[in-house]
DNA sequence: TTAGGTGCAAAGAGTTTGCTCGTAT
DNA sequence: ATACGAGCAAACTCTTTGCACCTAA
Protein backbone atom coordinates (compact mmCIF):
# COMPACT_ATOMS: atom_id res chain seq x y z
CA UNK A 1 0.00 0.00 0.00
CA UNK A 2 1.16 3.51 -0.87
CA UNK A 3 1.24 6.01 1.65
CA UNK A 4 0.25 9.59 1.72
CA UNK A 5 3.36 10.78 1.29
CA UNK A 6 4.59 8.65 -0.96
CA UNK A 7 1.65 9.15 -3.64
CA UNK A 8 3.01 12.84 -3.01
CA UNK A 9 6.41 11.86 -4.65
CA UNK A 10 4.84 10.01 -7.46
CA UNK A 11 2.47 12.38 -8.40
CA UNK A 12 5.72 15.40 -8.69
CA UNK A 13 7.57 12.58 -10.82
CA UNK A 14 10.26 11.51 -8.29
CA UNK A 15 11.99 8.26 -8.53
CA UNK A 16 10.91 6.38 -5.53
CA UNK A 17 13.89 4.25 -4.15
CA UNK A 18 13.37 1.82 -1.38
CA UNK A 19 14.72 4.38 1.09
CA UNK A 20 12.41 7.01 0.21
CA UNK A 21 9.65 4.46 -0.06
CA UNK A 22 10.20 3.91 3.78
CA UNK A 23 10.82 7.48 4.51
CA UNK A 24 7.80 8.51 3.23
CA UNK A 25 6.05 5.96 5.09
CA UNK A 26 7.67 7.19 8.56
CA UNK A 27 6.38 10.48 7.22
CA UNK A 28 3.05 9.52 6.78
CA UNK A 29 2.27 8.08 9.70
CA UNK A 30 4.10 10.32 12.26
CA UNK A 31 1.63 12.44 14.23
CA UNK A 32 4.13 14.67 15.94
CA UNK A 33 7.24 16.55 14.90
CA UNK A 34 9.86 14.73 14.42
CA UNK A 35 13.70 15.87 13.92
CA UNK A 36 15.53 14.24 11.53
CA UNK A 37 17.32 12.00 14.30
CA UNK A 38 13.82 10.67 14.88
CA UNK A 39 13.17 10.01 11.22
CA UNK A 40 16.21 8.07 11.08
CA UNK A 41 15.34 5.74 13.92
CA UNK A 42 12.11 4.95 12.73
CA UNK A 43 13.28 4.26 9.58
CA UNK A 44 16.32 2.19 10.20
CA UNK A 45 13.68 0.37 12.24
CA UNK A 46 11.58 -0.42 8.82
CA UNK A 47 14.77 -1.00 6.69
CA UNK A 48 18.15 -1.22 8.49
CA UNK A 49 19.81 0.08 5.08
CA UNK A 50 19.09 3.77 5.03
CA UNK A 51 21.82 6.02 5.78
CA UNK A 52 20.96 9.08 8.35
CA UNK A 53 22.78 11.00 5.10
CA UNK A 54 19.77 9.99 2.96
CA UNK A 55 17.02 11.25 5.48
CA UNK A 56 19.10 14.77 5.51
CA UNK A 57 19.04 14.70 1.78
CA UNK A 58 15.42 13.69 1.62
CA UNK A 59 13.84 15.71 3.90
CA UNK A 60 15.14 18.47 1.74
CA UNK A 61 13.66 17.21 -1.46
CA UNK A 62 10.42 17.13 0.37
CA UNK A 63 10.29 20.76 1.88
CA UNK A 64 11.67 21.57 -1.58
CA UNK A 65 8.53 20.14 -3.33
CA UNK A 66 6.12 21.39 -0.65
CA UNK A 67 5.27 18.12 0.97
CA UNK A 68 6.88 18.90 3.98
CA UNK A 69 7.62 21.53 6.31
CA UNK A 70 9.97 22.20 8.32
CA UNK A 71 9.75 23.67 11.72
CA UNK A 72 12.09 25.20 14.60
CA UNK A 73 11.77 25.17 17.99
CA UNK A 74 14.73 26.05 19.02
CA UNK A 75 17.37 23.61 20.08
CA UNK A 76 19.45 23.86 17.56
CA UNK A 77 17.45 20.80 15.31
CA UNK A 78 14.91 21.15 12.53
CA UNK A 79 11.72 19.45 13.42
CA UNK A 80 9.63 18.51 10.10
CA UNK A 81 5.46 17.65 9.50
CA UNK A 82 3.48 16.73 6.27
CA UNK A 83 2.56 19.81 5.15
CA UNK A 84 -0.98 19.45 3.91
CA UNK A 85 -1.52 18.75 7.11
CA UNK A 86 -3.29 22.74 7.25
CA UNK A 87 -2.19 25.80 8.92
CA UNK A 88 -1.56 25.97 12.44
CA UNK A 89 0.51 26.89 15.06
CA UNK A 90 2.20 25.24 17.93
CA UNK A 91 2.35 25.26 21.71
CA UNK A 92 5.47 23.74 23.31
CA UNK A 93 5.06 22.62 26.85
CA UNK A 94 7.69 23.98 28.81
CA UNK A 95 7.72 21.17 31.13
CA UNK A 96 7.63 17.72 28.82
CA UNK A 97 8.63 19.12 25.87
CA UNK A 98 5.07 17.99 24.20
CA UNK A 99 3.91 20.03 21.08
CA UNK A 100 0.43 20.90 21.02
CA UNK A 101 -1.14 22.23 17.53
CA UNK A 102 -4.05 24.87 17.14
CA UNK A 103 -5.06 27.75 14.96
CA UNK A 104 -6.98 30.56 16.09
CA UNK A 105 -8.79 33.06 13.11
CA UNK A 106 -9.28 36.07 15.48
CA UNK A 107 -4.91 35.78 15.70
CA UNK A 108 -4.97 35.67 11.99
CA UNK A 109 -7.08 38.56 11.87
CA UNK A 110 -4.90 40.78 14.04
CA UNK A 111 -1.20 39.65 12.42
CA UNK A 112 -3.03 40.97 9.21
CA UNK A 113 -3.67 44.45 10.78
CA UNK A 114 -0.77 44.56 12.47
CA UNK A 115 1.45 44.17 9.05
CA UNK A 116 -1.18 46.44 7.61
CA UNK A 117 -0.36 48.86 10.01
CA UNK A 118 3.29 48.73 9.55
CA UNK A 119 2.74 49.21 5.74
CA UNK A 120 3.18 45.21 4.82
CA UNK A 121 1.64 42.62 2.57
CA UNK A 122 1.84 39.94 4.98
CA UNK A 123 3.83 36.97 3.28
CA UNK A 124 3.41 34.22 6.09
CA UNK A 125 4.45 34.66 10.18
CA UNK A 126 5.82 32.07 12.96
CA UNK A 127 4.40 31.24 15.85
CA UNK A 128 5.05 29.33 19.30
CA UNK A 129 3.70 29.78 22.64
CA UNK A 130 5.77 28.09 25.37
CA UNK A 131 3.50 27.46 28.33
CA UNK A 132 2.82 25.52 31.57
CA UNK A 133 -0.17 23.37 31.63
CA UNK A 134 -2.34 25.07 34.51
CA UNK A 135 -1.78 23.91 37.81
CA UNK A 136 -5.58 22.34 38.45
CA UNK A 137 -6.66 22.17 42.15
CA UNK A 138 -4.02 20.75 44.17
CA UNK A 139 -3.32 16.73 44.20
CA UNK A 140 -2.95 16.79 41.00
CA UNK A 141 0.52 16.09 39.45
CA UNK A 142 2.10 18.27 36.52
CA UNK A 143 1.53 15.68 33.46
CA UNK A 144 4.22 12.78 33.60
CA UNK A 145 6.28 12.65 30.31
CA UNK A 146 4.14 10.86 28.53
CA UNK A 147 5.18 7.69 26.67
CA UNK A 148 3.51 8.23 23.53
CA UNK A 149 5.40 9.32 20.49
CA UNK A 150 5.52 12.95 22.20
CA UNK A 151 9.02 13.83 21.32
CA UNK A 152 11.48 14.49 23.71
CA UNK A 153 12.61 18.27 22.75
CA UNK A 154 13.89 19.13 25.99
CA UNK A 155 16.42 16.49 26.94
CA UNK A 156 17.85 18.18 24.11
CA UNK A 157 19.01 21.25 26.62
CA UNK A 158 21.73 19.85 28.42
CA UNK A 159 21.95 23.49 29.39
CA UNK A 160 24.91 25.60 30.40
CA UNK B 1 31.98 55.94 29.98
CA UNK B 2 30.03 53.33 31.13
CA UNK B 3 27.83 51.86 28.72
CA UNK B 4 24.21 51.02 29.59
CA UNK B 5 25.25 47.32 29.26
CA UNK B 6 28.30 47.77 31.28
CA UNK B 7 26.02 49.52 34.29
CA UNK B 8 23.91 46.53 34.44
CA UNK B 9 26.59 43.94 34.44
CA UNK B 10 28.16 46.09 37.75
CA UNK B 11 24.66 46.00 38.92
CA UNK B 12 25.14 42.58 39.04
CA UNK B 13 28.17 42.37 40.69
CA UNK B 14 30.04 40.89 36.84
CA UNK B 15 33.85 41.39 36.83
CA UNK B 16 34.44 43.85 34.31
CA UNK B 17 37.72 43.10 31.98
CA UNK B 18 38.45 44.94 29.15
CA UNK B 19 37.23 42.97 26.89
CA UNK B 20 33.69 42.77 28.41
CA UNK B 21 33.66 46.51 28.51
CA UNK B 22 34.13 46.60 24.70
CA UNK B 23 31.26 44.27 23.94
CA UNK B 24 29.05 45.50 26.57
CA UNK B 25 29.90 48.67 24.58
CA UNK B 26 29.14 47.56 21.66
CA UNK B 27 25.62 45.88 22.60
CA UNK B 28 24.77 49.07 23.85
CA UNK B 29 25.21 50.84 20.86
CA UNK B 30 23.85 48.38 18.51
CA UNK B 31 19.84 49.46 17.30
CA UNK B 32 19.85 46.24 15.45
CA UNK B 33 19.93 42.58 16.54
CA UNK B 34 23.61 41.17 15.40
CA UNK B 35 24.83 37.77 15.17
CA UNK B 36 28.04 36.61 17.20
CA UNK B 37 30.13 37.24 14.67
CA UNK B 38 29.17 40.79 13.62
CA UNK B 39 29.68 41.62 17.59
CA UNK B 40 32.88 40.11 16.81
CA UNK B 41 33.72 42.32 13.99
CA UNK B 42 32.48 45.50 15.75
CA UNK B 43 34.14 44.92 19.02
CA UNK B 44 37.62 43.86 17.16
CA UNK B 45 36.94 47.07 15.24
CA UNK B 46 37.59 48.92 18.71
CA UNK B 47 39.99 46.47 20.34
CA UNK B 48 41.87 44.00 18.20
CA UNK B 49 42.34 41.59 21.29
CA UNK B 50 39.28 39.95 21.60
CA UNK B 51 38.18 36.61 20.54
CA UNK B 52 35.63 34.90 19.34
CA UNK B 53 35.42 32.38 22.01
CA UNK B 54 34.61 35.87 24.32
CA UNK B 55 32.18 37.20 22.32
CA UNK B 56 30.25 33.55 22.68
CA UNK B 57 31.22 33.22 26.57
CA UNK B 58 29.97 36.77 27.41
CA UNK B 59 27.25 36.60 25.49
CA UNK B 60 26.01 33.77 26.74
CA UNK B 61 26.92 35.19 30.59
CA UNK B 62 24.55 38.21 29.60
CA UNK B 63 21.76 36.24 28.39
CA UNK B 64 21.39 34.33 31.80
CA UNK B 65 21.93 37.83 33.30
CA UNK B 66 18.71 38.54 31.79
CA UNK B 67 20.96 41.75 30.35
CA UNK B 68 20.70 40.01 25.98
CA UNK B 69 18.06 38.57 24.79
CA UNK B 70 18.25 35.83 22.14
CA UNK B 71 16.61 35.80 19.57
CA UNK B 72 16.34 32.94 16.30
CA UNK B 73 15.31 34.36 13.40
CA UNK B 74 15.98 31.21 11.53
CA UNK B 75 19.62 30.63 9.21
CA UNK B 76 21.07 28.49 11.95
CA UNK B 77 22.47 31.47 14.12
CA UNK B 78 21.22 33.54 16.88
CA UNK B 79 21.18 37.06 17.10
CA UNK B 80 21.24 39.24 20.39
CA UNK B 81 19.21 42.56 21.52
CA UNK B 82 19.81 44.41 24.91
CA UNK B 83 16.49 42.95 26.66
CA UNK B 84 15.03 46.32 28.56
CA UNK B 85 14.20 47.17 25.16
CA UNK B 86 10.92 46.23 26.09
CA UNK B 87 8.52 43.77 25.13
CA UNK B 88 8.30 43.50 21.11
CA UNK B 89 8.24 41.17 18.17
CA UNK B 90 10.04 41.35 14.90
CA UNK B 91 8.31 41.57 11.18
CA UNK B 92 10.81 40.89 8.55
CA UNK B 93 11.15 42.57 5.23
CA UNK B 94 11.49 39.80 2.59
CA UNK B 95 12.95 41.36 0.37
CA UNK B 96 15.60 43.45 2.20
CA UNK B 97 15.86 41.18 5.26
CA UNK B 98 15.57 44.19 7.35
CA UNK B 99 13.60 43.75 10.67
CA UNK B 100 10.98 45.89 11.79
CA UNK B 101 9.69 45.82 15.78
CA UNK B 102 6.53 46.52 16.39
CA UNK B 103 4.17 45.50 19.61
CA UNK B 104 0.24 44.86 20.16
CA UNK B 105 -1.89 44.93 22.99
CA UNK B 106 -4.77 43.25 21.26
CA UNK B 107 -2.51 40.70 20.20
CA UNK B 108 -0.87 39.75 23.85
CA UNK B 109 -4.35 39.53 24.62
CA UNK B 110 -5.69 37.14 22.10
CA UNK B 111 -2.76 34.34 22.85
CA UNK B 112 -3.34 34.42 26.50
CA UNK B 113 -7.20 33.43 25.43
CA UNK B 114 -5.38 31.07 23.20
CA UNK B 115 -2.98 29.31 25.88
CA UNK B 116 -5.86 29.66 28.67
CA UNK B 117 -8.28 27.42 25.73
CA UNK B 118 -5.88 24.64 25.99
CA UNK B 119 -5.26 24.55 29.28
CA UNK B 120 -2.25 26.31 29.70
CA UNK B 121 -0.32 29.39 31.37
CA UNK B 122 1.12 31.14 28.84
CA UNK B 123 4.75 31.78 29.81
CA UNK B 124 6.39 33.23 26.68
CA UNK B 125 6.17 33.40 23.20
CA UNK B 126 7.67 33.97 19.59
CA UNK B 127 6.11 35.51 16.77
CA UNK B 128 7.86 36.61 13.62
CA UNK B 129 6.09 38.18 10.54
CA UNK B 130 7.51 37.74 7.28
CA UNK B 131 5.58 40.50 4.84
CA UNK B 132 6.56 42.46 2.09
CA UNK B 133 6.61 46.17 1.73
CA UNK B 134 3.16 46.97 0.34
CA UNK B 135 2.96 49.52 -3.25
CA UNK B 136 1.60 52.64 -1.72
CA UNK B 137 -0.90 53.48 -4.25
CA UNK B 138 -1.85 57.41 -4.47
CA UNK B 139 -5.21 57.44 -3.79
CA UNK B 140 -5.80 53.97 -2.12
CA UNK B 141 -5.90 54.83 1.74
CA UNK B 142 -4.16 51.71 3.18
CA UNK B 143 -7.03 49.85 5.29
CA UNK B 144 -7.39 52.69 8.11
CA UNK B 145 -5.37 51.88 11.54
CA UNK B 146 -7.10 48.89 12.38
CA UNK B 147 -6.90 48.93 16.35
CA UNK B 148 -3.82 51.20 16.12
CA UNK B 149 -3.14 52.89 19.59
CA UNK B 150 -0.45 51.21 20.12
CA UNK B 151 2.19 53.50 17.47
CA UNK B 152 4.14 51.62 15.41
CA UNK B 153 7.05 51.13 17.44
CA UNK B 154 9.17 51.22 14.30
CA UNK B 155 13.19 50.81 13.91
CA UNK B 156 14.85 49.60 11.22
CA UNK B 157 17.60 47.44 11.03
CA UNK B 158 20.85 47.33 8.18
CA UNK B 159 20.04 44.12 6.39
CA UNK B 160 22.54 40.76 6.00
C1' DT C 1 46.44 37.06 46.23
C1' DT C 2 43.13 34.51 43.79
C1' DA C 3 38.71 33.58 41.71
C1' DG C 4 37.50 34.11 37.53
C1' DG C 5 38.34 35.63 32.51
C1' DT C 6 40.84 35.09 28.04
C1' DG C 7 43.09 33.17 23.77
C1' DC C 8 43.86 29.37 21.11
C1' DA C 9 42.92 25.30 19.24
C1' DA C 10 40.46 21.23 19.46
C1' DA C 11 36.01 19.13 20.14
C1' DG C 12 30.95 18.82 19.40
C1' DA C 13 26.41 18.87 17.25
C1' DG C 14 23.76 19.30 13.30
C1' DT C 15 23.86 19.30 8.40
C1' DT C 16 25.91 19.12 3.74
C1' DT C 17 28.71 17.15 0.09
C1' DG C 18 32.32 14.59 -2.99
C1' DC C 19 32.93 10.29 -4.74
C1' DT C 20 31.94 5.75 -6.07
C1' DC C 21 28.71 2.34 -6.57
C1' DG C 22 23.81 0.95 -7.11
C1' DT C 23 19.12 0.96 -9.12
C1' DA C 24 14.42 2.81 -10.83
C1' DT C 25 12.70 3.88 -14.99
C1' DA D 1 21.18 2.17 -20.66
C1' DT D 2 21.50 6.04 -17.96
C1' DA D 3 20.19 9.62 -15.05
C1' DC D 4 19.50 9.93 -10.54
C1' DG D 5 19.81 8.05 -5.66
C1' DA D 6 22.49 5.94 -1.70
C1' DG D 7 26.29 5.02 1.54
C1' DC D 8 30.27 6.60 3.72
C1' DA D 9 33.28 9.66 5.39
C1' DA D 10 35.13 14.08 5.13
C1' DA D 11 33.92 18.89 5.25
C1' DC D 12 31.28 22.82 6.98
C1' DT D 13 29.00 26.03 10.17
C1' DC D 14 27.94 27.52 14.55
C1' DT D 15 29.01 27.00 19.28
C1' DT D 16 31.32 25.07 23.39
C1' DT D 17 35.35 23.70 26.04
C1' DG D 18 40.15 22.15 28.00
C1' DC D 19 44.14 24.19 29.27
C1' DA D 20 47.77 27.39 30.29
C1' DC D 21 48.18 32.09 31.09
C1' DC D 22 46.46 36.66 32.68
C1' DT D 23 43.99 40.23 35.51
C1' DA D 24 40.25 42.72 38.15
C1' DA D 25 38.98 43.18 42.67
Amino acid sequence: MESRVERLCIERGLKMTGQRRVIARVLSEAADHPDVEELYRRASALDRRISIATVYRTVRLLEEQGILARRDFGGGRARYEPSEHGHHHHLIDVDTGRVIEFEDAEHERVLQAIAARLGFELVSHRLELFGRRRAARPGQQPAKRAASEAEPVTSAEAAR
